[in-house]
DNA sequence: CTTGTTTTGTAACACTTGTTATTTTAATAT
DNA sequence: ATATTAAAATAACAAGTGTTACAAAACAAG
């Protein structure tokens, strides 16, 4: 009684999702997703309110993008903060366009930390087991360590930071040391 | 026995970089900045090749706006890189969408280095304060201390980063220190 | 197969963009 | 004062945007 829906909501998103990581959100037009999506921009209206809402998914997309890049992100270090700190730079050297929407967007959405913290608490985690390797002041530590993360990260992003992942590890061990002291 | 200009190239160059300053490159386009300078496209196009040259310029005074900010800003510190990462920092702060377009652009264009170091060699300077105090790796304490400005600058630049000047210069001293041991 | 309903495609609207052709305006040399 | 001529304004074009009206097509149920 009625035609089978060939274009899914999921669909869209995926495609939307895609232009996004490769190309960035500039790209992301009703007429370029429905191209790249082989179809009329009706699916995409039909599926979401308008442009704003489909970018509204693609962000929430990304947040659960990075999360689970980052609890796939072996976790070889012990001092804290420092597997935060690897995945994170990580994470802005390889997905560009992901990094620059969640964590230097134009417009507010989430805070840093809001996204960082995530669904397993990451942050929470890494300033526990700074707790129990005797550091005093962790919130203080943290800042230090995550300003300077998000620094080496945004380098990143831009191309202005090219150390290789064990130069960073060596780094992060030698500043984390410097702060803990 | 012809008109006289009345809307100069340097008028137009005022207007459009008034308007970066305040609202990001974004909303430069030619009947905005026209609107703003009280004519029409045409003497846009007389003096720019294109908007892109326009932008080009709008660019090349940010670069300057910086130097001329970074000059003026009060040198308290004696702590090497401190007065360049207070300045920069607040830079960061007050003049969020230059900072953008100089320091996280889009598409790169000049390196966070080259327009950090501008006329008068900011940086040169500051590694032969550290040299002077006693730093064995002047290069790598900067490469550190740069890494750990940025990122509070960019932390800064999207609302994320609220201490104050006084907070950041202690900050700042005790990160240096850090480094520095 | 026909009918009914929904999805999809086509086409259009209204708007904004860069850029340019054309007209109008105003200053100056005579 | 008037003619000349560059500057500025007006208006248009082509392209691209979000969005919607409408027509075509496909599928499920009878």
């Amino acid at each position: 009684m009625a035609r089978k829906e060939s274009i899914t909501k999921q669909m869209i998103l995926d495609v939307a999702f895609r232009m996004a990581r490769e190309e960035g959100l500039q790209n992301i037009t009703a007429r370029h997703v429905a191209e790249r999506a082989n179809c009329s921009t009706q699916p995409i209206f039909r599926s979401f309110q308008n442009m704003d809402d489909l970018i509204e998914g693609v962000y929430e997309k990304a947040v659960a993008f990075f999360q689970e890049y980052y609890d796939a992100y072996p976790k070889l270090e012990k001092a804290p903060f420092c597997n935060l700190g690897m995945a994170y730079i990580a994470f802005a050297r390889e997905e560009r366009e992901l990094f620059r929407m969640l964590f230097v967007p134009e417009k507010q959405r989430k805070s840093l930390y809001e996204i960082l913290n995530g669904d397993s608490e990451n942050v929470k985690t890494e300033i526990q087991s700074a707790i129990e390797m005797g550091c005093e002041d962790p919130g203080a530590l943290f800042m230090k360590i995550w300003i300077f993360i998000h620094g080496a990260a945004c380098m990143s992003m831009t191309g202005d930071y090219d150390l290789s992942a064990i130069e960073t590890r060596a780094m992060l061990e030698s500043v984390c040391g410097s702060f803990l002291k």
